[in-house]
DNA sequence: TGACAAATTTTACATTTGTACGAATAATAA
DNA sequence: TTATTATTCGTACAAATGTAAAATTTGTCA
């Protein structure tokens, strides 16, 4: 199956999506009401946001009584690894261990979150080492 | 000192501003000369960015025969984090745990850099039970 | 069935972004 | 000093973005 390319997003509707994605699914109010606090923007807008990734490809509705229920079309997974791509690419010319670095310098982790890490760079090394050269 | 916060850097901005980096300080054509193959951009747009970066203050320039030579004036570490925080805002809700788990698992890693990261890790972790919570 | 409320559609619009041409200017070589 | 060349500056403009008011449609309750 030739799975489409779809247009890039934009920050703000990349926000809204995340939020659809947080509630499965849902109508326009549904996903003002998640919006965090502090993040104030109209019904309306919320609603173009979510037209507009409509338009892009990226959800789809389905009437349920007078209002419309959208949902996620993109596989998750699959949109942030294009994001994060995008990203790495604009500020650190594609080279995401800068990036690791500065998260781990940067970020508060918990206990847990190390060794959760730890344990996820372990296998993933010594699976490194088992597969050296598989596509 | 009251570090005035800049305004927002688009996408376009913040490939010139690493580029700029990369180089210290530079010129127009400088720039251009750092575009990987592939992005072929021309000289105006390029030019327009430079002006667009340091009409928002992130770089200024001076003038050095009959060539403007640009520099940085934010520091790469501050504008980074912001990016980061941004962008982590905008795909993960602020958490930036889930992207660290994403790069390492997308990313395809030497053994060199999985050594790195560990040790980064540890120290981090160890560094956080000494510090219970400074500020 | 008619009024009301909720939701959608339509339309709008200022700003930002990506892109670049052409004119002006400054350095330079002849 | 003049022609040439490199470089900036001003200007332009379509598309995307962020934001939303106004108009309209659609259920629903009395």
């Amino acid at each position: 199956m030739t799975r489409k390319k779809l247009p890039a997003m934009s920050p703000s509707e990349t926000e809204i999506l995340r939020l659809l994605w947080s509630l499965s699914s849902g109508t326009v109010q549904d996903v003002c009401d998640r919006l965090p606090p502090g993040r104030e923007i109209a019904y309306a807008t919320v609603q173009t946001l979510l037209r507009r990734l409509e338009k892009k490809g990226y959800v789809t509705h389905q009437a349920k009584g007078k209002a419309h229920v959208f949902s996620p079309t993109a596989r998750r997974e699959n949109v942030i690894r294009r994001s994060v791509t995008d990203f790495v690419d604009k500020l650190f010319g594609g080279d995401p261990v800068p990036l690791m670095l500065h998260l781990v310098d940067e970020t508060h982790l918990s206990h847990d979150d190390y060794e959760r890490l730890k344990k996820i760079i372990d296998q993933a090394g010594r699976q490194d080492k088992r597969e050296p050269k598989q596509g």
